[in-house]
Parts: C-alpha cells; structure tokens; sequence
DNA sequence: ACCGCCGATGTAAGCGCTTTCATGTCATCA
DNA sequence: TGATGACATGAAAGCGCTTACATCGGCGGT
C-alpha cells in the first residue's frame, strides 16, 4: 500500500542498494540475496513509485501526444496506431488534447514540462516560428504528425498531392465547375489540400469562380465538422452557386455537403460529385469517395522516429511523407454504376465485400474477387 | 532547457524556498521578489520538472485509463467526455490501452504504480476478486467504467435493461425466432446483456432454439467485431437456422450481422430484423436500430467520481447506471416505412434531418420536427 | 603467510522540488 | 523604548529512488 525499497531492504536484511540492484535486474547480485529480496517485495505488495525512480534515472519512459481533437475518428485511428507500438516498447502514453486551436497553446506548454516526457509527439498543428523556438528550447525530442517544419522530424501524407488526386479525380469524371469546401484556413493539412487543388485547377485550364472556395472559420474542431461542412454548401446554394463536383477537405466535412446536396433537393453523385479526404470509417458505410491516410502506419511511424531521435538526439531530421489512396466509392461514379451500386447494397452503398473484409483484418483495401 | 529552480534563485538573487513560493503562488511573498523571480524564470525558459515535483507533493495530478480497445468508436467517444473535464480540472490522462483481455492484467499492473497517478479508471473489465483485492491492495482510487463490483465505484449503462428492451423492441416487432449474437463470453457487457434478453424471452414466453445464442471466442476486441458478428451470423445459416430478429450485442457486430445476411440473399430489415448496442457514429448512417449509451456523460461523470475519492477516499462506495435510449432506424423498421426512407435518404438510410443536428452538437436524441 | 584482486554489498550523494521551522526585520502598542 | 507580533525570507530536511564510490571477505599466486 505505500511500502518502500527500505522496507523491501529491512525486511530481506540487506541494503537498499541492493534492494534497487535486483529490482532493476542489473548489476551482479548473488543468487540468494535476489531471492530474498525478491520474497520481501512480493510481500509487501511492492509497487516502485514512479517519480522517485524518474527522478533519479532522468527518464520517464513516458510519450506525451498534444492531439488537437478536430476528427474524434482520425484521432482514435492514429493513437490505435501509436498504442500497439508503444505496448510492445514498454512506454507510456499521456495524452494532451485541445479542443480548439488556442488550446493546443497550453496543452503543449504542460506537454513541455521536464520530467514529464520524454518525448513529443505533435498532431496537425501549425508551427510558427514561436513555437518552433519554443520546442527548440524546451529540449525535447519532437515528432510532427500531419504536419510541418522544416526542422523538426515528421510524418504526414502527402496533403498537397492528395489535393491534386482529388482535384485530378473529379476532372476526370467530367466536372467543369469544381467547389472547394475547406475546414479552418489556419489548419495546415486543409491548407495543403487546397494548395494542391489550386494547382490541378490551374494546370487543367479550369475556370474557378470566385466564391467557389469556402472556408470554415469555426475553431471547434477547426472546422472539421459536418456541421461546417453542411453551413459551406449551403452558403454556396444560397448565393446561387451550383457546382458540379465538391472536393472536401475531410471527409466529416464531405457528409454535411452531402447532406445539404439532398436538402437543396439534388442528388449526389448524379447532379453533383462529391469527394472527401480521410477515409474515415463511416466513409466506407456511406459510400464516400476519399483520399485514404494510412493512419494506423503514420502512427506507429511517428512513434519509431520519436523513439530514435530520444535514443540520439543528434541525428539528422528526417521527414516522412505518405502517399495517400483515391478510393472511389459511390459519390463519384458515373450514374449509370451509381444506380446498380445503390439497389446491390442496400445498406451499405458502395461497400463491396472485398472491402469490409479487407477493412476489418486492416490491411489497407483489399483485392475484388 | 534545463534550468532548476536553484538557477532561478541564482539569478533573483533569492533562495530557493522563496522561487518555490512564487511558482506555486502560494504564500505571501513581497511583490518585489516575486517579479524578479518571475522575470528570471521567464528568461531563463524555466519549466518545471515534474517527477521532482510529484514526489516533493505526493501527488502527481494525472490520472490512468485503463482501455481494452474493443471499439475504437465507444473507446473514442468516452475518451472525449473525459477529455472535456479533464482540461478543465488541470490533471492529466495517461492511456494505458490493451489489445486483449489479457494485456489489461499487465496494463493495470503499469498503472498501479505508485506515483504514477492519483487514480484509475478501469475500463469495461471483468473484476473477479484477485484483481479487486489487487485494486484494493494498491490504495490508489479507482473507478470502474462499464464493468461492476459491489466495492467499487462505477458507472455503467444498465446493459440489462438495454438487453430487455432491444428484444422486447424486436419482439413488438412481431418477431418469433430471435437470435442473439454476443461477443466474448468475458465480456461483462456483453453478458448482462444476454441476461436482460433471457429475461424477457422467457418473460415472452418465446421457445429460443438452441444454438440461437452464438458467441465470439475471439480474444482480440473481445470479440466486438465485424467479422466477429458475421461469422456467428454465417454459422448459423451453415446450421439452417434462420432467425426473424438478430439481437447484436454491439453495433459493430450488428454491422457484420447484417453483411452476413445479405451475402445470404436475405434482405433486412423484411426478412430478419437487426438490433444493436451502443449508438455508434457509423450506425447512424448506416440505418441500423441500436440502444444509445450516454458515452460522453459516461465519461465525464467517471472522471468526477474518481476525483471525488481522490479528494476524500473514505466516501461511501457509489454506482451510477445509465438507462440506455431505444434508437429506432432502419434496420428495425415493418417493411412498408422502410421502402420510403430508404427512397428518400439515398446515402444516409434511415437518418433524419433533425437527428443528424442533434448529433453534431452533442446533446442527445433531437426533437423531431 | 602475504599481496592483490574480484565479486558482493553497503554508504552516501544526489535527482529537483516542497515545506516546516527558524531567523531576521520592522511597525505597533503600552 | 522595549516587548510583541506580523510578515518576508532562508536553512535544511525530506520525497523514494539510482548509482558512483568505498568496503570487505575470500580467493589464487608466489
């Protein structure tokens, strides 16, 4: 209930040098004093206190995430991915979230506390020069996931390339006038996916009306919401504006445009396509046609590079940068495949069994057979 | 970037007793110092070490969840109920996650450690008395989320009932021949909510065939599974049974449930209804009839439990059950309503205008309109 | 029998902070 | 003017652990 390695070494009738010495299975003890301190520890029920031995050792073995929660799903999916390597390496996880932006400000500034960690891992957050000092300063191995700085370790997909595919994808598909619904400008990863937008568009010779690009300016889960998704739509409708294809920046974002599609009495993909990014879990239920992030990899890549820079500080910074996946679902096909998808699966529109196998094993989309 | 409070008195010109007043903002100190401490720490970049501090105060302002990730989705959902109390109450959230039944054995035995954190939430976890005496043993607060024993604190949907009115839903449906399908048989959940469906078959009067109850041995995810829902849904076609109703113990297995159906050439909800626990994210879009749990109220009154007995660990012993909330959807439907939303809702079967609202901002079942 | 060495163990000095208690300094009151 | 606090500050003892460094037998070699 509270004992110590002086009871442990009162009890075994040796000193508390010893005590620590067997406990941390290090040094030459002889056989038998092991045993006796062993015994002594099992029976007091023996739990070492954590602070005391960080303290002394300089270590924590504990990771701190500041994950800024804009997509509950994206979030889960990615820690699922940073826990299964974390299990097998024997260290721990504190979680940091922030509901908003500004948030992320004090969560990392507690994430930055000495002792605490020994490393960070830092999700979509935008890192301006302040930050960056601050990171510097603190000390502190740091690992960017989904998002960048050009001297700091990270890991991200490739936001801006997926942007293109997405872009490239609808053109494909025939759309001339293609909207961009955007989550809030200041998040990095949106901003990246419209930069690669823009760039399709321009290359294509694409007319981009103005207005044609909606942003998000609510800072609750930085626009990565249905809601705001559903507002951005309708927004565009109300001015009169009718696209013909809508690249999302997320996929949560993508359900609401969805959504008002149907309000404003048109049909998705017939009157409209519409393609998200994430591929989040729902996606695939619905039938939406995304970007897929390999999330579960990202994860446990951001965990392996945090880990070495902790074992050596001074290695050279490393970015890592992963290629996402156009799955095509029913929001984007042809209406002709649209309408034998949708009776087919009544339930599950434009899921084909080879997917939601290949989902639930997790390896990434799975063959048609 | 590794400065002490002895670095701080140095430049203040002050001793350490008197920084440590400061930081902490406790004790009356002269204006005068105070600034000139504050002033030092700020250019020194201090931040302070927080082992040090833990084991100078005996408490360590964090406290551990102990998740068997069964369902990223109830995982994900709950964490941000706990999350949102959390940011406010200046404590911390160490995940200890486990893959299996099993890990959580060693997960618990992590997060037991003394100084670690002030307090435990145990997640949807079988307490049989070796772990209770264990709990006990260690002196740390703990509360059980999703899981009972009369010593413990807890708060948990009353998996019972919710199993009671899943079947007495289907059976008011005009089902006869109801299956059940459950996860693992460990699973605590899972088994009270076989029990409130044995009650109120027999309470029907209703003959439940044998190997109408098939559950899942599968370890990982205890079973709460799409693949887990299917193959107990395939064996028995392979069986020729035939169910008019399938009770799911979670959504996620209702998913495979009905995959399995249909891949049948069965159509639900006309040929067998399908009913599930828990009120996902997916189930939502995908139609399907569930029993809510209040996940986020589950999460945030855990957290104010647990900091209760931190605060007076000799407050009596107290349970809170949640009474879960009948969502009916599509896959419950008599068939003529379904033919009509399914119509009407293309890409999100089932789901109302009004319920997608409410569901964004979080408040519960909304009001139809 | 003496020296040196090695393996097993103990001693004690921290790790960076909080906190009690003692000390010192004034303003206050009789 | 000296006793009396009130208040600001410092000295020092931990918190429970790790880890150099010192110590102590006993061993083989000569």
């Amino acid at each position: 209930m509270g004992s110590t390695i002086y009871d442990i070494a009162r009890k075994a009738g040796v000193s508390i040098a010893t005590v620590s010495r067997v406990l941390n299975e290090s040094d030459r003890v002889s056989a038998d004093t092991r045993l006796a301190v062993l015994n002594a520890a099992e029976s007091l029920g023996y739990h070492p206190h954590t602070s005391a031995r960080n303290l002394a050792r300089r270590k924590s073995d504990v990771v701190s995430a500041v994950i800024p929660m804009m997509t509950n799903l994206f979030f889960a999916e990615v820690l699922r991915g940073l826990q299964d390597r974390l299990v097998e390496s024997d260290y721990q996880l504190i979680v940091h979230s922030a509901r908003t932006l500004d948030e992320v400000d004090s969560q990392l500034e507690r994430a930055l506390n000495r002792g605490q960690s020994d490393g960070v891992l830092l999700f979509s957050s935008p890192i301006e020069n302040g930050r960056a000092r601050q990171l510097a300063q603190s000390g502190l191995p740091v690992v960017l996931v989904d998002s960048f700085h050009p001297d700091l370790d990270s890991v991200t997909t490739d936001n801006r390339l997926g942007g293109e595919m997405a872009t490239q994808h609808l053109i494909d598909l025939g759309c001339k006038r293609i909207a961009l619904v955007m989550a809030n400008p200041k998040s990095r990863p949106s901003v990246d996916r419209r930069d690669g937008f823009l760039r399709i568009m321009k290359t294509a010779g694409l007319e981009l009306p103005p207005d044609f690009i909606v942003s998000s300016e609510d800072p609750l889960h930085h626009g990565y919401s249905e809601i705001s998704g559903r507002q951005a739509m309708e927004s565009l409708f109300k001015r009169g504006k009718v696209p013909d294809g809508v690249f999302a920046t997320s996929d949560v974002q993508a359900l609401g445009v969805i959504r008002a599609i149907q309000d404003a009495g048109l049909r998705v993909p017939d009157d409209i396509r519409v393609i998200g990014f994430d591929d989040m879990v729902v996606s695939r239920y619905v039938g939406l046609s995304t970007l897929r992030q390999p999330r579960y990899e990202i994860g446990s890549t951001a965990i392996d590079k945090l880990m070495a820079r902790i074992d050596q500080s001074s290695r050279p910074v490393s970015h890592t940068l992963f290629v996402p996946h156009l799955i095509e679902r029913h929001t984007t096909t042809r209406s002709g495949a649209a309408a034998i998808l949708g009776s087919f699966n009544e339930f599950l529109p434009g899921v084909t069994t080879a997917e939601v196998q290949a989902d639930v094993s997790g390896n990434g989309p799975g063959k048609a057979r």
